[in-house]
DNA sequence: AATGCCTGCAACCGCCCCGAA
DNA sequence: TTTCGGGGCGGTTGCAGGCAT
């Protein structure tokens, strides 16, 4: 037995928004908020509209400070740089990411990444993956992206040239390496594995399995992603909440309990 | 000039989570 | 404690415009 739908679907306009019900619904939304209730507020409104329609329509492109357009570089070194810090894998992963994009909708984010990034960023880092065994163009490559954190890049840098660190496979909940099928970005395997979050043998090699696993853990996805959509003032980034969970709490295995300082 | 293909984007769908009753 | 409904999310679809043939 499926779902109730939300409204009725034969009753309610589908389709592009002209701008008349734009306006609508912005002075609605300006005057009186959402009172607590999208599925009632069309009626109120005066839309022939669904409900969810009109949340879409007035958290991607009515509400105000809503940046529209292309993506500049900055934008795209961030969204790359935060996917492949916590991987794609990670829930509310687009709303995470637009989070630190002020201005853009997961939504933005989401078309933007499956019609234009991934194609550029797997391109990219497939190469990476391919182009050499040893260190140097990783390192390279990590310090690029993480010019900004000094701290975090020495340690990636570290991680990376250790011994330990083993592109050709993947690691299951028992630490059974498992092969990887093609070359993929370094930066991609602790959650492309799609696994676990358990850490490969060497503390250095699972460090950002480590960091995306601690991220969760101590639920900063919603402190991240949802606590600073309130406010853009003084938003640390994801980076350096990963950064802060590697410095407090070490390698620490994500099987062992660690409880916040 | 006409046609087909590709790309980008707006919008919808359906599932899951969570809070209220 | 259970049920129900709304909100939030990722995935997907459909369409319009640009481009190549």
């Amino acid at each position: 037995m499926g779902r109730a739908p939300c409204c009725d679907k034969s009753n309610v306009k589908r389709g592009p928004w002209s701008p008349d019900e734009d306006a609508i619904l912005k002075n609605y939304l300006e005057n009186h908020g959402t009172g607590g209730n999208w599925i009632a507020l069309p009626r109120k409104a005066g839309l022939r509209r669904c409900g969810k329609s009109c949340r879409l329509r007035w958290l991607n492109y009515l509400r105000p400070h809503i940046k529209l357009g292309g993506f500049t570089e900055e934008e795209d070194k961030i969204i790359c740089t935060l996917y492949g810090t916590i991987g794609s894998r990670q829930d509310n992963w687009w709303s995470l990411i637009a989070a630190q994009l002020p201005g853009r909708t997961d939504n933005d984010v989401k078309n933007h990444w499956n019609t234009k990034l991934k194609k550029k960023f797997l391109a990219e880092n497939t190469s990476v993956g391919t182009s050499n065994n040893g260190a140097t163009s990783n390192t390279s490559y990590i310090s690029d992206l993480f010019s900004t954190s000094t701290d975090l890049q020495s340690q990636v840098v570290e991680a990376f040239d250790s011994p330990w660190f083993d592109s050709n496979h993947v690691y299951d909940l028992e630490q059974t390496p498992i092969p990887v099928p093609f070359p993929i970005p370094r930066e991609l395997e602790a959650f492309d594995s799609g696994i676990s979050c358990i850490p490969p043998p060497s503390k250095e090699a699972s460090i950002f399995s480590n960091a995306a696993c601690l991220t969760k853990q101590h639920n900063h996805t919603q402190r991240v992603g949802y606590d600073h959509l309130e406010s853009h003032e003084d938003d640390p980034t994801l980076l350096q909440f990963v950064l802060e969970d590697l410095l407090n709490y070490g390698f620490a295995s994500s099987s062992s309990q660690v409880d916040p300082p």
